[in-house]
Order: C-alpha cells, then structure tokens, then sequence
DNA sequence: CGAAAACTTGATTAGCATCAAACCAGGTGG
DNA sequence: CCACCTGGTTTGATGCTAATCAAGTTTTCG
C-alpha cells in the first residue's frame, strides 16, 4: 500500500531522474535553489528525482536512516509519529515549497513519518548534493538554516495554535490552517476524522460533530468525499467569536 | 521587575564582558564553541557576556530584534508566548548548554519570550561574532544546524509527549522532563502551579489537585517551595501503568 | 504584622470520551 | 447486476474528566 523512496527511488515509475526539471520547476524562486544560476545547475553530479504520490502513501518513515530531503511541490505532506502500541500524532503538515527531512543532512534519522495527504509531487535532493553546493555556496547554509527556523516556526505554531484550548477552537484552527493549502479552486483538503483526531487530539466522533456543526453554520461544505469550501468571514467571524469568549 | 538584556547590556551589574570566561567554561566542550581553539578564541573581537539572572527574570522578549544568541550555562530557562489577553504558554524548557534566540542570527526578531525559571547563568553571545567565526570556521555552521534540530526535536517532544492525553499524563511527563534539569543534589525545581498549567494547558486547580495526588503516591516531595525530590522508580512505574491502560 | 500571592480542597457544571447503533459509499465476488 | 462487505461517517445515550466557582490555608514579602 505504502511505497517508500527514500531510500531506494526506482528508475521507472513515479521517479524521473531529470535534473533539467529544476529549470523550469514552478516553485523555484522559492525552493531551495532560487539562488543558484542554470549553469550551477548544469554542473551538479547527483540527481534530483522528481516523485509522484498519491494521497495515503508514505515518502519516508521515522526512524530510517535519511540520505535526502525533499522539497513539496504540489500537494500536502503530513508529518506524524507513531507508538508501538497503534497511537497516531500528526505533529504538523507541509505544503509547497516547504523543505522535510532537514535532520537527514546532519546524518540523524528521520524524525517521523511523512504521508502524502492528497496527491503530491516532490523533489527528492540527496544529502551529497547538498554537501557538493554548500562547499562552494556559502549563501546556501543561511538558505538552510532559514528552513530550520521555519520547520521550527511551524512546531511552535502547531503547539500554541492547534493543542490548547477547547475542541472547537482548535478545530476552527486547524480549518484555517488547512486554508493556507487550499487549491486554485478554493478548496480545501479536508482529513478524515480519523486524521482530524490525531492532528487535534481528540476523539474522531468529536471531530465529525465539530464538523458536522461547523457545516450547519454554513463556515464549510464539504465538496466529495476528501475536500470542501471554506467561507472565510464566517471562519473568521467564529474565530473572533471564540476569542472573545474567554 | 524584569530586566533584559538581549539589546542593552549593562557594563555593571550581572554583565562580565572578559573573554577569558570561555576558556574555563564549565559547558564549553559541550556548548557552541567547543571545537574552537583558544587561539581563536583569544582572536574574538567581540564581547562575550557572562550574565546571571534570578527566577522570574526576563533575557528576552518576543518582537524584540535580536542581536544575539545566548548559550545556558546553569539553571533553567522556559520559552513562552503570551498572547494579548494575557493568555500564556510555555513552550518548551532550556537547561544547561542549549543555545537560545538562534533566529537573532537570520535577522529575525526573537519568537518567544525567554524567562529563567531558577537562577539562571548565560552567556550572550552577539550575532556579529558568530558572522565573524562562521567566515574561517565552516564547521560551526554545522554545530548551527544542529542547534536548530535539537530545537525542533524538543518542540516535537513536547508537541508529542506533554500536550497529548489526559492531564495526569502530561503531568507525569512534565516530571520526567524536569528531572533532565535536576540538580547536584537530585532535587527538580517545582513550577508554580500556573506555569504548569502553561505548560500542560490545563488550570492551576488542576495541576495543584495533580501534584498533591502524586504526592500521596510518594513519586514526589516537595523540598521548600520551589523544588523537589521525585522517586524515578514510582514516576516510572506509574507512567508504565499509564500506557498500559489506554 | 498585614497584604498579596500561591496553594489546597470542595461542590458543581460543562465538555469531551466512550459505547453503541445506524448510515453511506466504494469495491469485490458470485 | 446485485448482495455483501469494509471503512469512513454520523448521531445518540451515558459517564468521566477537568473547568469553573468558591472558600479557606499557607507562604512570601514589604
């Protein structure tokens, strides 16, 4: 069900070994190499494979050795954890050009799942590669460590915003973060309640009542079975609301 | 009440600007600058400060422009946000050799507030002098990202451990937490009951009905106001006990 | 010593978990 | 094609956990 590419990409399939794809990449100017020219794009001697998931399955898991890190550039990406005994947390989500698995360059094991959300598309950048441009690149580290800060930006966020505070709030939260990777239709990925539960910490019956109220308010309308639309002044109107209140 | 001393650091007071501090440093094999020399050490144009605070002090406060980075040599120091409405959370704790303030060094303000819990000693370390070393010294930017990932791993930590599942759960690993800050003598410093419900997200009754239960139960004894002696034996076997009933 | 802050404990209530049942959509095999 | 199954979802009934409100005690500090 779950194929993983981390450690061992397969020529055919979903991967695509081109390392021209970086030139005409649409998240370039944000990605990691924004800063680099074509012609120091012409000279790198490893591949950045371009990869292809479907939503469910898995990019890496925690606890293998990293050899690369990723860049996202379609899609959701959620990064989870979980303990022997079946429980799930989802610690935080990745959209575009968001860069995973940082701790692989430092040679650490991954620190948690990575799990396409819906279909996604990556760039998978070997650890050498990184290593061969820092050497003669010193702007690249201070690009790095920005992306340490953001990861480490988005940690606190998942903690201050999404695991405090009553289950409607954090709900309400989690709708508008979920905003910020909605489509260019407007709509948004909506997890199952399962998934809810794990990102929020609370029950999947809480999560599908919160949801279920939330659509009576007319603040979501679920579009098919994974997605919905959003009204954003009644999102921010029960927000403002919720505030007010404590 | 509380004083800062990220932006103006008083040349009396607390502030010991002698460079010579680092080459007997308690945690300087372990800390930021424990693979440099003392010849380069001695080549530091720049001051670094030795400062001491007493609980409930502030080093630095979220919003400030941060033109340094401060490494703990002793005590305990938590990282929090408070929103407008005086609404606070603790987001993680810091103790010995944990370098704080690292987004200073991206040109960013400081994203939490830093406020020594017990008596606390740091050195500040300006952003200029890590700009300095890190043109001749390729290798402390390594040391860097790793600063960054120990940041993001504590984050994830408490993301997964401490705000996560009923409230004598998280209390119990609030303990275990503070027991990695203990002292010489084995005693943890104890929280106000508020902070720890800022910690857990939870209200001070609460937490105060927790600590007195644990009491009963001999895992903890508290020692004058604000420390304590915990039974790693009993807190261990009741947090086995707490997995094994979910 | 007196005031303020922190802590403890009790009574009540609200919010969420748990247990349970029914529903629905998509997929499989007869 | 339909019966069936499975996994996700919804909704209801009930109970437990932790918030809230309240009072009293201890500690701290000016």
């Amino acid at each position: 069900m779950s194929t993983v590419y981390a450690l061992h990409p397969q020529p055919d399939g979903p991967y695509n070994p081109q390392t021209q794809v970086c030139t005409s990449c649409s998240v370039r100017q944000f990605a990691l190499f924004g800063s680099l020219d074509e012609a120091a794009l012409q000279r790198l001697h490893y591949h950045i494979a371009d990869i292809h998931l479907e939503g469910g399955q898995t990019l890496y898991s925690a606890q293998q050795i990293g050899s690369a890190v990723f860049t996202v550039r379609s899609g959701v990406v959620r990064m989870e954890r979980s303990s022997d005994n079946g429980e799930r947390r989802v610690m935080r989500l990745a959209g575009g050009t968001e860069l995973l698995g940082l701790e692989a360059l430092l040679g650490q094991t991954y620190a948690a799942d990575a799990i396409a959300c819906t279909d996604v598309t990556v760039c998978r950048i070997p650890r050498v590669l990184i290593e061969e441009l820092t050497n003669d690149r010193p702007a690249l580290t201070r690009d790095l460590m920005k992306r340490w800060q953001r990861a480490l930006d988005e940690a606190d966020e998942w903690l201050v915003e999404l695991s405090r505070g009553p289950a409607r709030h954090r709900m309400l939260r989690l709708l508008l973060k979920l905003s910020e990777y909605a489509d260019d239709r407007g709509l948004i990925w909506l997890p199952t309640r399962q998934d809810m539960g794990a990102m929020l910490d609370m029950t999947f019956e809480t999560a599908s009542r919160l949801i279920s109220a939330l659509r009576r308010e007319a603040i979501l309308e679920p579009v098919g079975a994974r997605q919905a639309r959003l009204s954003m002044e009644h999102l921010m109107a029960a927000l403002r609301e919720d505030n007010a209140g404590r």
